[in-house]
DNA sequence: CGTACTGTTGATCAAAGTCAATTGAGGTGG
DNA sequence: CCACCTCAATTGACTTTGATCAACAGTACG
């Protein structure tokens, strides 16, 4: 089956070693059964690499092999620009599936370039052909995901052509905040963000010299410091008002929810 | 069978009735054979609207219900700002696929405007579950469709990011002739292009007056004019030059032959 | 004919970019 | 352990692009 999406009822978080980071998103929208988990655990094992820092994992230009689902670490995707600049496209963060489509393509329109040393497994046509096959839910699954991306890519540019340099860079801080806090890796407080002013400033459409003076803004206005590549909530309230922030366009299920789960505080504020 | 995505050869454009331009941008890609060329017919003719211009005929926050072909005119894919304003995201042009994965998401994140009369075809889920289902061909072409509107997506992120006003009116106007020109709806001259310069200015992040200004720079510069609803192309190469222009990003296979038929001059240059 | 867009122009302003230096922090090799 | 190197962060001075504000003209249409 090849469109069959429906909702399901949510299951609380499993913990399997290597795909803990995808099943908690995947656990936001889709009841995985046992043989499903299973059959995921399995094809995310198949091939797991270890990537260093500042590595591509898929080069722009190249002919697509394989998707990747980001079992720890960060990525970030990228275009030359024709000013032969690189322009930052995305972030794709632990649980993330990369490039669903992929295979659509003949050629890849932008590399992912490891922002930290990555753990990711890569997942061939064939197998992903398989994986569709023997788990449509799976299929589901990654494509919600994908769709998800979709609508993350267009906020991206809803950011950049509606917001200030300070509205941006609070709404991306707040976009990641929501987006890792799905898979535990933000809570009330902040997180961690291994990222360079200047990275931050290009997905922002931003020089480093003005992020850097916008970040300053944003920490001696008591709304968000970054240091020590840590983001620390200093005011989440003042943040998402500064930031427009509302987290429907992630797709996720707890931030539209009809009963937010009582220990959501952080995620609570973003309806 | 999902993931099957192979090269085929090209085979001459066909003038079916309802679905030409949709048929011709396929053939980029793929032989469909009289079979899938009929079934293509078959469900692109279940359900065809008309649609007034100013109509949407998706609207941000629904739940998705169909996705849609575009058979004739234009439309843009917008989204609502924080501060009120909307933005465009997109353009959808004759033969387009909209929202491949609409049902993926629980929500639309965005709305389609009709930006001319319209005359869409609507796909349900289960009709396009048919359709991927009669035709895998088809399926891999609807995907591809869709990669290749992401891939679209992502370089109006690069364009707002890395150009200045002129260099983002020229790119856009280079963008939209490379996918108007393969559908027929372009010559070496210029094509028609129903938009107001606010809309072509909110696109590109620009506000309508700047835009009118930046359109008036590049006319009496002897690159383009926009005059009366159509873009004239003034020097083709010098459009190309300053806005850095290269069609890779459009997936289109003659944007990226090895030997250009000899009548496409004007995408020759796009190399 | 008004009414309402759309396009056009001018004057002014501010946000962000650019250029240039300096500081700081982490890592490396002697 | 320290000198040294490199890269990231920071600050200042200055410039520029594009936004804003304010009219006004052309055009379309009921």
């Amino acid at each position: 089956m090849l469109f069959p999406f429906s909702e399901a009822p949510r299951s609380a978080a499993s913990d399997d070693p290597g795909s803990s980071y995808l099943t908690r998103k995947l656990d936001q929208h889709f009841e995985l059964g046992p043989r499903e988990q299973a059959s995921l655990q399995r094809f995310l094992q198949a091939r797991v690499q270890t990537v260093d820092t500042g590595v591509s994992i898929v080069e722009e230009g190249d002919a697509p092999r394989e998707i990747h689902v980001i079992l720890s670490g960060w990525a970030c995707r990228t275009r030359r620009a024709s000013n032969g600049r690189y322009q930052i496209l995305a972030f794709h963060l632990p649980g993330d599936v990369c490039d669903f489509g992929a295979f659509a393509m003949r050629r890849s329109d932008s590399s992912i370039v490891a922002q930290t040393p990555l753990r990711v497994a890569s997942i061939g046509q064939a197998a992903l052909r398989d994986l569709s096959g023997s788990s449509p839910r799976l299929a589901q699954a990654f494509w919600r995901e994908s769709a998800a991306a979709a609508s993350v890519q267009r906020e991206w540019l809803v950011r950049i052509c509606q917001q200030n340099a300070r509205q941006r860079v609070a709404s991306l801080f707040s976009e990641l905040a929501a987006r890792l806090y799905v898979v535990g890796l933000a809570d009330d407080a902040g997180f961690a963000l291994p990222l360079t002013q200047a990275d931050i400033g290009n997905a922002c459409g931003l020089t480093p010299e003005h992020t850097n003076r916008t970040l300053r803004e944003l920490r001696t206005g008591g709304l968000v410091a970054f240091e020590r590549g840590r983001v620390e909530f200093l005011c989440w309230d003042a943040l998402i008002e500064l930031a427009g922030f509302r987290g429907d366009y992630l797709g996720f299920r707890t931030l539209a929810a009809e009963k937010p789960p009582a220990e959501l505080d952080l995620v609570a504020h973003m309806l």
